[in-house]
RNA sequence: GGAUCUUUGGCAGAGUUGGUCGAAUGCACCGGUCUUGAAAACCGGCGAGGGUUAUACCUCCCAGGGUUCGAAUCCCUGAGGGUCCA
């Protein structure tokens, strides 16, 4: 969620900057004028209030005084009325102004590529160089079910398509893999944690996932409960609507979930193999920080994934997002692009982002510095995407007959 | 699943014959005095959100509804926790 101050503040700066990202200043005049109008009508409904709480003490005087109490009742009757028509108007005018906060996205940092889509997002650097196939390098699919790894017909069995049966060796790798990140994490101070993959609506509207993407979440309909798409939504949440003193930041967090997304957008694309799954697992990073800390802690967060990479021998590149393709929440975000022999291309991996105070706006999130309390800066990051890494490593490690070499830093892990 | 009790500020814990209670007290915390420094002692401050230049003022005592001129206090529903019975 904006600052809707700073948009009465700033309303050129902050309508220039959303342009960016595509948000029509119209929507934006429109939540200016319902914000004025909420506030005169709730000004109006206070006042009320106020004369509402000084007659009513009157009674108890009165009262006491055996004075008669009629007319004054009559006063507070007619008062009372005001103040529920008063209070039906405030709340359709809070409506509308949560259904138009709800859906404007993140202003973007001041220096981040401005661009339509993917196309246009810039590369920061190249890590490690892709090796060369004295072969035609196959596809993980392909590898996949050769080695016998993974069975795309078993898990559409047990659900549908977009689900898969991690089994054998491939299973044993998704493990360590796990393991692997894990430690890998908590060995740069992110603090491990086993949470619930399933949220209630409250934690979806606090990370942003809610209202504006309830199509691409799974729904428990009897408990009104969801799946979670990420672990980022447990993990932030765990300091909603909380204070946290200023010495306690950062809070630095990391966990390994199953992730579940629709994937309602993405019908036709990625329906081989396990690049785009319905169920996927996930190891995330999580941080909490103080507004002076947090492109630190950003920057920390994007050279723990890179090293991940590093460490497992993968070939990447990091991509800064420009404003056409960062997700609602994010102020600014680092793809990570692993690189596919297969596919002959880079793909995605992980994607870090610093959200600033948009999520600890709604999820209220604060932190007291001295007398005052204000909004932390959340940040996320996929510490790689599990399946996709498994799909790096099966491209990227491929022999000449089909079989595939364990990277030498996992060998502990199997 | 049934019965019963319970839910208050960071924590503990008063307040439940409805009125001046956003709320005693203790601890924690912050500032000060004292001290070479620290501890102890003493003095002062100390819930959150909105609003205001700042006050005033409004809202919030698990959540949502109701009774009443007026509710932390009474009633209903739901959620969490405890105990007992199945």
């Amino acid at each position: 969620m904006i600052d809707i101050k700073l948009l009465h503040k700033d309303f050129e700066g902050v309508a220039q900057m959303l342009q960016r990202r595509k948000v029509d200043p119209l929507l934006l005049e429109e939540l200016r004028s319902v914000h004025q109008v909420y506030k005169r009508i709730r000004q109006e409904l206070e006042s009320a209030q106020a004369l509402q709480n000084e007659k009513s003490k009157l009674f108890g005087i009165y009262k006491h005084e055996r004075k008669d109490v009629a007319a004054l009742k009559a006063e507070v009757d007619a008062n009372k009325i005001v103040i529920a028509d008063k209070q039906e108007l405030c709340r359709a005018e809070e409506e509308k102004l949560d259904t138009i906060l709800s859906a404007i996205p993140n202003i973007p940092d001041e220096d981040v590529p401005v661009g339509a889509d993917e196309e246009e997002n810039i590369e920061l650097k190249r890590v490690l160089e892709p090796r060369s196939f004295d072969f035609t390098p196959k596809e993980h699919w392909e590898l996949a079910e050769n080695n016998q790894w993974i069975s795309f017909e078993k898990g559409v069995k047990l659900a549908k398509s977009r689900f898969s049966v991690m089994q054998g060796m491939g299973a044993k790798l998704e493990r360590a893999l796990v393991n692997f990140m894990l430690d890998f994490n908590s060995e740069r101070g992110f603090a491990e944690y086993s949470l619930p993959v399933i949220t209630n609506a409250e934690c979806l509207m606090g990370t942003g996932q809610l209202p504006k993407f309830k199509d691409d979440l799974y729904r428990l309909e009897s408990e009104g409960l969801y799946l979670i798409p990420t672990a980022e939504v447990p993990l932030t949440n765990l300091y909603q609507d909380e204070i946290i003193p200023l010495d306690q930041l950062p809070l630095k967090m990391t966990a390994f979930t199953q992730c579940f997304r629709k994937e309602a957008g993405a019908a036709g694309r990625d329906t081989r193999g396990i690049i785009r799954q319905h169920q996927f697992p996930k190891v995330e990073l999580v941080a909490i920080a103080s507004p002076e800390q947090s492109d630190e802690i950003f920057t920390e967060m994007v050279e723990c994934a890179s090293d991940m990479l590093e460490a497992l021998g993968l070939p990447f590149r990091q991509m800064q997002l420009c404003t056409g393709d960062m997700g609602f929440s994010a102020a600014r975000t680092i793809d990570l692009e692993v690189w596919l022999p297969g596919q002959g291309c880079y793909r995605e991996i992980s994607s870090i982002s610093n959200t600033r105070d948009f999520q600890a706006r709604r999820a209220k999130i604060r932190f007291k510095d001295g007398k005052k309390n204000s909004l932390v800066h959340t940040l996320n990051g996929s510490s790689l995407a599990v399946g996709r890494t498994i799909v790096a490593i099966m491209e990227n490690y491929q022999n000449e007959d089909g079989s595939i070499t364990i990277p030498e830093i996992l060998k502990p892990y199997l």
